[in-house]
DNA sequence: TTCTTGTCACCTAGGTGTTAATAT
DNA sequence: ATATTAACACCTAGGTGACAAGAA
């Protein structure tokens, strides 16, 4: 079995809308896909890998903020469909680094994707994940048992196991759409500290799961998205 | 068979003396070892690990520089044998965080051990190497195959290769001796930058093997060793 | 006196969102 | 109008020798 470490934060990205940023030379996600597995053979090879699933065939857009009602724009901020998806992109699955690794190595300690970079470069030969730019994807992880047998490509099917979890959800996105987003990222990731203008020694300190989501930092906002949206 | 990577760099530290520093906290070797290696089975295990034995059983003590002939001081810079060494360290190997893997996997770049940490402190518990400072030492390079056979341990003589480099040869200090080590590794170690005075242009860019050893870099030395001993 | 330790400024290396310019 | 790109300031993380203070 497997547990998703950092749960919570997860959750409170997915109940906004988690985007994540893809550019030429590859992004990492945040948060970063990390997972505790349990109930591995601790002396068998295995082989830990990604990959991301479309979640549907739509093409989104940002809808326009209202106007002029600029300290109510963030609410009217919402995804709209603005077509069919575009044709799909390689699909390409990122191996753990540490693979193949027994069993007993990979239980002892969380397993942490974040060598893994998005990118939207259709050419892109660093073999980073390539992705659609305003699509919704779903990551999985697979673990796939080396097996040992000389015909072992006969059992392929029953040699892995996959799993989802839905609240790692996003849509990739050039540039965030959703100021709550970029607020939650920069009061949460430890390489956006530069952009913080709340108290430094809110986040990750004193944050419990269950407390306000880091109202304080949107409050606070440098880029409100109150701001009119007219020039 | 294996190649020694940077093997001129090696030379020119060795012909003056190779120190390597010691810290409680561990610290890297500069020059990194690195080897190309070749002949493997692609489709095969192997571990790749080193340790470092002492070259003799002497404990080493650095002589007083003359005096008061300052600008030949450098030249009467020498060891000297201080006793017998003192007893032996942990001998612990280390293992590069690769291990195991394929032969093809290890053949199809060079092997870097910039993850190995020389330490003096007898209690270390980060898996460091330990090392009693004033002691040479020769680093040696070992290839294990890992058998796939059930009663590998019987084979185990035959199923590793041990390779040494002299010219990796090093006496481990807490603190440099000879400051020809010092100008030398400012002018070639990256992360020493700081420290340097002469042309940002010579090295490593314009270094040929076979160029002049570094002089001017010697020359500007901020710290001359040709600076009065006597206060 | 000789050797060791801890702190420091200064680097390498690379992960952030911002911003202005550009592309579609 | 919307989406993408590239340069940038500002971080994290950690590898350097210098230096002053301490230990043996």
């Amino acid at each position: 079995s497997v547990q998703l470490e950092m749960k919570a934060l997860w959750d409170e990205f997915n109940q906004l809308g988690t985007e994540m940023i893809v550019t030429k030379a590859g992004r990492r996600m945040f948060p970063t896909f990390q997972v505790k597995i349990f109930g591995m053979d601790p002396m068998a090879d295995y082989m830990l890998l990604m990959d991301f699933v479309p979640v549907d065939d739509k093409r989104y857009r940002q809808v326009t903020n209202t106007w002029p009602v600029p300290r109510y724009a963030f609410h009217s901020s919402s995804w709209l469909v603005a077509g069919k998806a575009d044709p799909a992109t390689p699909g390409r699955v990122h191996y753990h680094p540490d693979s193949p690794a027994k069993g007993a190595q990979w239980m002892k300690q969380i397993v942490s994707f974040d060598k893994l970079k998005l990118t939207n470069n259709l050419l892109d030969d660093n073999g980073h994940i390539i992705l659609n730019s305003m699509h919704r994807y779903q990551p999985r992880f697979h673990v796939v048992y080396v097996d040992p047998r000389k015909d072992s490509e006969k059992y392929a099917e029953e040699n892995f196991k996959t799993f989802v979890f839905e609240e790692t959800r996003f849509t990739a996105v050039t540039a965030y759409q959703n100021h709550r987003i970029t607020q939650l990222k920069i009061a949460s990731n430890p390489f956006a500290k530069g952009f913080r203008d709340c108290d430094p020694e809110d986040w990750p300190r004193n944050h419990r799961p269950g407390a306000l989501p880091l109202m304080s930092a949107f409050a606070r906002s440098r880029n409100p998205v109150s701001s009119p949206a007219h020039q």
